[in-house]
DNA sequence: CCAAAAGTGTTCTCCATACACCCATGC
DNA sequence: GCATGGGTGTATGGAGAACACTTTTGG
């Protein structure tokens, strides 16, 4: 019926990188140098090589592209809109990763292009049909944060209550009650209180945490759903 | 950096069908007349052509094997290990449908290949890694269920309160109260109560009812959240 | 001493859960 | 009349939501 040899679709990896910047989620975006959409602003991507997986290409773009590495990485969506690369037909399998953008100070990428953080609600207008990739993206981060602990990836490794709190405001897009969310958080016995404090501020300062990862996956076996 | 030109992966799509038989959930397999794989199990599939997207390849690819049209449909994941196919290299965007079974009485395919349904806890081994495919077709059949009412999409236009409990219970594997379970649906005010009993039984007969899909779409605007 | 954010408890309402018996129908 | 599934109500406990003031610290 169908022949090996007939032609194929070029296939490509495209990534949405979410980063927190104080209160704000960013995300990071390439300035295209060429046409098409030169100028336009776009997803960090590129084609994935004969021998390597889709995540395998999504993860070596976001090193080329960031230098980190080791990164929360999951694959978001397949766009394949037959006239959505106007050269030609390339289906792109989109992934989507968390940074903590503290930790790497990504000012541009290493190469010439230019790259920048851009707030999730401001947005320049994006080349192909990223701004379709983008509302796919921003959709699925709102329910997984909701119901999996991933809102971590976006933090440091220390962080207040406050900060989580932001966090999930940020995403979630409303105000959260500061008992109700406190009173939550903690009683899941996810967060280790490192007895230590915030440091440099000019008010009273808040006590660090820690994600307990090893106690996340026991209590996961145990039939424990993460919810907030 | 990159050439259009470059070898690329072919693509495919496969397609997991899922129906309800009764009490049974189970799903559609083709059995592979050629090598590789020849005499296994797989999920119905094919290439990708150049002018339709991935959903439209889906949605052919199901029409040519059952007939149905107008399904439910959804894109599940893109499967892309490098040796997934022993012929080459093949990236795969994996589809699921729900179809109602006893609408379409598909006992066999168009062509000459056999065609089954098989319980999901019954299958046999499978070609590729549809195994893999499979897996994650079935947890993301079982987190959907809970908090969208894609449930309807394997029962007959009208059905009963029991019917819709069985389903839940095959799916999610275990038993559900039935009390319970009856305050709560009917709670959501999605169902019609079609004034109707059920024929041809050996007991009391039950009423039928029928999804109220624009009433979910109103209370969805509404902020208004399945779950169950 | 002032500004700024940290930290903390109680009440009420509502929803999930647990649980057992009678009813209608066809054979 | 009996076997089979259909259909129904209540009591309890626990979790989510609403709500405001005191504490600490640096400047």
């Amino acid at each position: 019926m169908y022949s090996y040899e007939y032609p194929r679709p070029a296939l490509t990896v495209d990534c949405v990188i979410f980063g927190l910047d104080k209160h704000t989620l960013k995300i990071l975006l390439i300035q295209r140098a060429k046409e098409p959409f030169a100028g336009s602003w776009a997803f960090p991507g590129g084609f994935v090589d004969m021998d390597e997986t889709t995540e395998n290409a999504a993860k070596r773009e976001l090193e080329e592209e960031t230098g980190i590495q080791d990164m929360f990485l999951e694959q978001l969506y397949t766009f394949s809109k037959v006239d959505r690369d106007p050269r030609g037909r390339v289906v792109s399998v989109a992934y989507y990763a968390l940074v903590k953008m503290q930790d790497y100070k990504i000012s541009a990428a290493d190469d010439a292009q230019d790259a920048r953080w851009f707030a999730v609600d401001q947005l320049p207008p994006l080349a192909f049909d990223h701004q379709d990739i983008f509302s796919v993206a921003m959709e699925r981060l709102r329910g997984k944060l909701r119901y999996q602990p991933i809102g971590f990836e976006l933090l440091p490794e220390k962080f207040t209550l406050s900060q989580i709190q932001d966090l999930y405001e940020a995403v979630l897009g409303k105000k959260l009650d500061k008992r109700n969310f406190r009173k939550k958080i903690l009683s899941m016995n996810l967060l280790v209180d490192l007895q230590e404090r915030q440091k440099g501020v000019a008010h009273r300062s808040a006590k660090l945490y820690q994600f307990d990862r090893n106690n996340y996956l026991a209590l996961q076996e145990k039939g424990f759903v993460f919810e907030i």
